[in-house]
DNA sequence: ATGAAAGCGCTAACAT
DNA sequence: ATGTTAGCGCTTTCAT
């Protein structure tokens, strides 16, 4: 890799400070009173010369790299993936990049890789946390490390966050879905269950059920690992819908995981929505496609995308900003699967 | 935000000077002659300031920052998103890490993307380029910019790339369609068609038609707008099936815009398979759970993004390694879809 | 077995 | 209107 021209070629060739061309480039010429002519002559330079300038040392210098850290379980997850576009978007707009990384939901992946967002000096993060023992959010925030949950908070951590309301999603959901006369609906949700969204999820749910004197049974409750679902692995599944055949409905929690549920009511030959109804959570394209067509909770994909990196970067650019808690609302979208 | 402990700060505790901390931290300990209490005496110190070295200043020293960058269309494209979740895994084995970038098939976009990672010092690059006048790649061969293409590549510029045989795709896809008896064969791709891809992949379409001496009606061929697929605009979908309801089976060469043809087929009644058989390139999941499954040119996602790393880190820490070009094959996937 | 000092490329306070 | 200089936090050569 050929050595790129610094500023104080630019500068040497002028025979002009570093200084000076520091300050045209930085837009502060006139407020420091260069000439015109003089700014003029280093901009031609600077093009002739292909000059660009280094911000890897100009991040060591002022101490902030304009650089914000994304962390999911999975950047693949097209859940993630959308949500990854928006923060892009609005990252650049205020000419800041964002490095990503996976959790694949694993606690201690995300410890090692937060520590090396910041050992890169990313200026802050936007984390979707997948932590049982969230002690090291703790230390990010006595560190003043300015950061953002997204999809997940915690009940006894003070911090930034943007999530969805979570139990009025499940519990509205589960209302229509005993409204249109279920009486046996089940529920599929993701483990590890501490994460505050699938255990609110299934609160709703729950709560529901509860509040008409619906008996929940356990069994029409199933947890699947992340880990088989990522493997593709979906006995579990299949061993669920063939002991419970009296179930007229079933939620579930994720969108991937209703890829899995799909995939399997279609080997089992069990209709949608004929057999059994079927609604989930979050509206990717996929579920408009499918026939039937898929009920889904909405998530504001945007909106959570856009609160996260206006939040962070306020957090970035002003100290003791205070804490910023979102709780935005889903969309219940009625489609074909809860059409009997 | 506190300010963290630097290399210095933890000498000075010690006594001991920066350099040896440095040779300690970078296991050069044993190599340069540092005794092992000392040693031990430097990562007690560490854990207890919990020092995390900077690793911006380090980079600007050794001229390294470990960072790769990745520009496609669209991170949130399926395809791309699973390519960057590849690219992540393999990068991360050897510590680096990867900064993403979406250029919405803009060109310029493209241009200034690079110049930003550039600046941002990335050690290199793996892009889906856009490009219709590549001539910037050039000048980053010339300044000898590691890079690697992927999906798409130049024919007059020599450079490492990762692609798919397209003509074959579509040439074995054709035939295939050809072979079940359809003899009007639609093909819809997506425009700016200078994408070497697309290109290609319309080629080997109209390479199979013209051996079996199918008359390609220029009518039978759609390019739909980049933007009009992004803005969910499918107006020029729906006018050429309802102008073209002669034809029995469907080509689509993107993901993206087979999922807007399957919308656009339902909603004007047009059932899959029995009224128009369809296939697409991209094999993502969605294709698996609709009804009908659809069949599809499985490109080996995994293979691109590893060898394209692979490549990539090779091109960054060898001076002057050859430049490598890599075709890789694709796989027909016959599903429902095509099944009359 | 350890340290001093230079320098990566930039910014900014302080000259002049 | 422009220049000198120190320093961000690290690595590494050369001393001792």
């Amino acid at each position: 890799m050929k050595k790129e021209p610094s500023l104080s070629d630019v500068a040497m060739q002028l025979g002009v400070s570093k200084t000076l061309v520091s300050f045209v480039l930085n837009n502060k010429g006139d407020e420091k009173g260069i000439s015109k002519a003089t700014q003029k002559k280093v901009r031609e330079k600077v093009i002739e010369l292909n000059y660009q300038p280094n911000q890897i040392a100009r991040g060591l210098r002022i101490g902030k790299t304009k650089t914000i850290g994304l962390l999911v379980a999975d950047i693949s997850n097209p859940f993630y993936a959308r949500i990854a576009r928006i923060i892009e978007f609005y990252a650049e707009k205020q000419a800041y990049n964002v490095m990503f990384c996976s959790s694949d939901e694993d606690e201690n992946r995300e410890k090692i890789l937060l520590q090396m967002f910041r050992e890169r000096q990313v200026d802050g993060a936007i984390i979707s946390s997948t932590a049982d023992n969230p002690e090291f959010l703790r230390s990010l925030i006595r560190d003043g490390f300015p950061f953002v949950l997204i999809d997940r908070y915690f009940e006894n951590i003070d911090c930034n966050y943007v999530v969805v309301d979570n139990y009025q999603a499940t519990y509205t959901s589960t209302n229509y879905l005993l409204n249109k006369g279920n009486k046996n609906i089940g529920f599929i949700t993701l483990s590890p269950s501490h994460i505050s969204s699938l255990h609110e999820r299934k609160a709703g749910y729950l709560g529901a059920l509860n509040e008409r004197k619906f008996e929940n049974k356990s069994d029409y409750i199933l947890e699947v690992d992340y880990s088989d679902v990522k493997k593709r692995n979906y006995q579990s599944i299949k061993n669920y819908f063939v002991k419970n055949n009296e179930l007229t409905a079933v939620f579930i929690t994720n969108n991937n995981l209703a890829v899995a549920v799909l995939k399997t009511l279609k080997e089992l030959n069990i209709n949608v929505p004929n057999d059994i109804a079927l609604m989930t959570f979050d509206d990717i394209d996929i579920f408009r496609i499918t026939t039937p067509s898929v009920s889904v909770v909405a998530q504001p994909v945007d909106e959570i995308g856009k609160h996260a990196v206006s939040i962070l970067l306020k957090s970035i650019e002003e100290e003791n900003s205070q804490f910023v808690n979102k709780i935005l609302q889903t969309k219940l979208i009625i489609r074909e699967s809860t059409n009997k």
